[in-house]
RNA sequence: GGGCCAUUAGCUCAGUUCGGUAGAGCAGCUGACUCUUAAUCAGUUGGUCCAAGGUUCGAAUCCUUGAUGGCCCA
């Protein structure tokens, strides 16, 4: 295969580099200093008096070259590293033959190590005087271009590697997403909450309605599923008298991708034992608006064209006032199933058969009044039907002790009083059955041990899950999902 | 699953209307240049035009199928 002509050129360097005896690949330089540390112990003084780089102590840095400035007996260039970049000063004065041998051999995205002496120069910009460069790793690609970046979107998501090291802003949206998740964890660690990891591979599918993922163990001859949700062990964990427990970790779905979907996505469920959903609302509008202001400065946060407002309390509406209020719909049509039938017809919505009055009001909600839910919003009292896991509302058996919450028109969060009754729970899993069997592909099983320890007893708990990479693109301003997950999952390539 | 759009040099993009020798900038290479930062100036290399078929004297361009990606809808 022919060599593209950039690789050809950067290989060749890397031979001069070998003839000359130097290692391209050597581990023996160590940094004691980020450039940004740098910048902030220099960033006060004026460049009169910091004209002569002898008069400030050596400093060893390291990063990628981005960018190259040669003026025959000077050259600039800047050094990139996890914190920033610092412009460096190549001159012959200073560093006589060395300084033609390094810039016959040096390329954009090369890694060096720096010793060198900081100044400013007549604009004003802190640079090191270099008086001692090393070549740490030779890079044999060509970066894409200097002024407009990596701009394919195919091309930033398959190596996102390079979009790091070419569109700076792509690792501030990471940054913010870590940073989102560490304060997630002290949240809940500051309220007593333990934080536990369950199993990823389940022999049985549950705690969520979705297609799974199956996989095999080879010794134990056993197909198994990778999880769709870490309910059902969290709660087990509730029964064994842990009270409050939480888990950040990645969930399954073997459905389609979107802006809004990837197969592997991040989830936060917790447990609260002797609390409600109604107790669990509160929290949430605790959280969320500590995760605003704490991330974002204020309440107020930026998504695209809209405004969210995260300020507490949100709004609340029953599943029946919001069909009413916002979608239009008259609860009293939703009372028979076949007008229910009808309705949902009328609105394209496909029915596969196996549906109930619950779930098919459930449809309608969200074919007519999510989209129109921008700012936090809790929606309660879900159908049971379309509620396995959750506690009967006290005066509406019908309807559960559940919330979502909704915000720029999406599912951020689902929650509900924990159905703690073995009997009922029991009926709800068949229920799932009967479903799976007239064609539910999203049904759940029946899970024996875990009624097995709701009958020892699980205390009256609340549970609550919340999307985090959904989290991450409201806070982040990120369109799609993949923004917001480094590696997202694509099909697969071709390689020549 | 359906509709629309995109795919041309390493990168960012023209060229497709109306078929007629494959283009620019950056990057690379050669040369000049000791305060630039998209450095500048002169010269220059580089192509499976996403793939496979078809129409045509002739296809990046028109047609068909497919691949990948994006947006919208379900």
């Amino acid at each position: 295969m022919e060599e593209n002509i950039l690789i050809e050129s950067k290989k060749n360097k890397l031979k001069k580099m070998l003839a000359l005896g130097l290692n391209p690949y050597p581990n023996d330089f160590k940094p004691n200093i980020h450039t940004a540390k740098i910048k902030d112990m220099y960033e006060s003084k004026s460049k009169e008096e910091m004209h002569n780089p002898s008069d400030f102590p050596e400093f060893s840095i390291a990063g990628r070259v981005m960018g190259l400035r040669s003026f025959g007996k000077s050259t600039f260039a800047h050094i990139k590293d996890a914190s920033g970049k610092i412009q460096i000063f190549f001159q012959k004065a200073t560093l006589g033959e060395e300084y033609d041998k390094v810039l016959e051999l040096l390329d954009v995205g090369d890694i060096l190590g720096i010793k060198g002496r900081p100044f400013k120069t007549k604009t004003g910009e802190l640079t090191l005087n270099v008086e001692f460069c090393k070549f740490l790793c030779k890079s044999i690609r060509p970066l894409p271009e200097k002024w407009h970046g990596l701009v394919d979107i195919e091309t930033r998501y398959r190596q996102r590697y390079l979009d790091f090291i070419v569109n700076e802003e792509v690792k501030k949206v990471f940054e913010k997403r870590i940073k989102m998740i560490k304060l997630i964890r002290k949240f809940f660690d500051d309220k007593g909450f333990f934080e536990v990891e369950t199993p990823m591979m389940h022999q049985i599918v549950g705690g969520a309605t979705a297609k799974p993922f199956k996989t095999y163990h080879n010794a134990l001859d056993m197909e198994l599923y990778l999880r769709i949700a870490p309910e059902l062990y969290l709660k087990r964990l509730i029964v064994g008298g842990f009270e409050r427990v939480y888990e950040i970790n990645r969930n399954f779905r073997n459905e389609g991708i979107s802006t809004q979907h990837n197969p592997e996505f991040t989830m936060l469920e917790f447990y609260m034992a002797y609390a409600t959903y109604e107790d669990l609302m509160m929290l949430t509008e605790e959280l969320l608006s500590y995760l605003a202001l704490e991330l974002n400065g204020q309440l107020k946060v930026e998504y695209g064209d809209k405004i969210i407002d995260f300020t507490p309390p949100f709004k609340r509406y029953t599943m029946e006032e919001a069909l009413k209020e916002l979608g239009g719909v008259d609860i009293n049509d939703l009372k028979d199933l076949e007008v229910c039938k009808k309705i949902a017809k009328s609105l394209n919505i496909e029915l596969k058969g196996f549906e109930g009055r619950g779930k098919i009001i459930t449809e309608i909600f969200e074919k007519t009044v999510e989209d129109k839910l921008i700012q936090p919003t809790f929606i309660t009292h879900f159908p049971v039907e379309v509620s396995p896991l959750a506690r009967r509302n006290a005066e509406n058996p019908e309807v559960t002790d559940r919330f979502e919450l909704y915000i720029a028109g999406r599912e951020i969060a689902n929650a509900f009083s924990e159905l703690n009754d073995p009997e009922d729970q029991k009926n709800r899993f068949l229920h799932q059955l009967e479903n799976k069997m007239k064609g539910d592909e999203e049904a759940g099983e029946y899970d024996y041990d875990y009624i097995r320890a709701l009958e020892y007893g699980m205390p009256p708990t609340a549970g609550e899950g919340i999307g985090i990479d959904r989290l991450a693109m409201l806070l982040t301003n990120s369109h799609s999902i993949r923004d917001v997950i480094l590696f997202p999952l694509l099909k697969p390539e071709k390689h020549p």
